[in-house]
DNA sequence: CCCATAGTTCGAATATTATCGAATTTTAGT
DNA sequence: ACTAAAATTCGATAATATTCGAACTATGGG
């Protein structure tokens, strides 16, 4: 009863995560861009991120970033603050996030 | 009159590739075990890696390897033989190709 | 309790993609 | 020339994605 309440949100198992499916979900300018600003900050809400974009839009964004397994969010308040599974994407595919999210525009 | 008779593909420049177009091609399983394939084993034609696919659907997917410069095609004789454009890639985006491909299953 | 805030979910329009058969092109061999 | 081989292009279909407005949910503050 208190991961129901505090974490709305499915985030699969680092074995189920999917390289093909990682590559989708970065392949995306809005994606990607929300994926290197995590990287450098740390954490960060939905509306932080957004560039003018509808929320609904960040939202479809935001889920699928988290069900392939890219990023975590949590609810604090009535904010979610999402971060990058870092670590475990780490774990599963060394070395991948960093020379995606390293390369230079 | 050499190139167009002997390479009818257009092989974008380096300065033209695309980080999130690049990952867009790896996310297809098909297209991402043809150049895994080619990174091990240099070069193929397009029939070696049908994997009893229609050629029209491979043709499809060489084509959007090429279209994004992971794969150059020439034609030799009536097969058209392609490879990888490791070299460029990797000066383009270092680390990338070998951060995907070098990834377990 | 009401209200504002933050974000999700729903629904629909639009666009993109994958797949594959059929027809076409190109080249090589006879 | 004729034919076979290799692959592309065309056309259609089915599946998937993107985008966004509108409605909804949940949380915290006054």
């Amino acid at each position: 009863m208190y991961d129901s309440l505090m974490r709305p949100f499915k985030h699969p198992p680092v074995s189920d995560f999917i390289l093909e499916r990682l590559l989708y979900a970065l392949s995306d300018p809005v994606r990607l861009e929300i994926v290197r600003r995590l990287a450098e900050s740390g954490e960060a809400s939905c509306g932080e991120l957004d560039g003018g974009r509808p929320k609904s839009t960040m939202s479809h964004h935001f889920r699928i970033l988290r069900d392939v397994g890219l990023v975590h969010t949590q609810t604090i308040g009535t904010t979610h603050m999402n971060s990058l599974r870092k670590a475990d994407v780490d774990s599963r595919f060394p070395g991948l996030l960093d020379a995606i999210v390293s390369q230079k525009p």
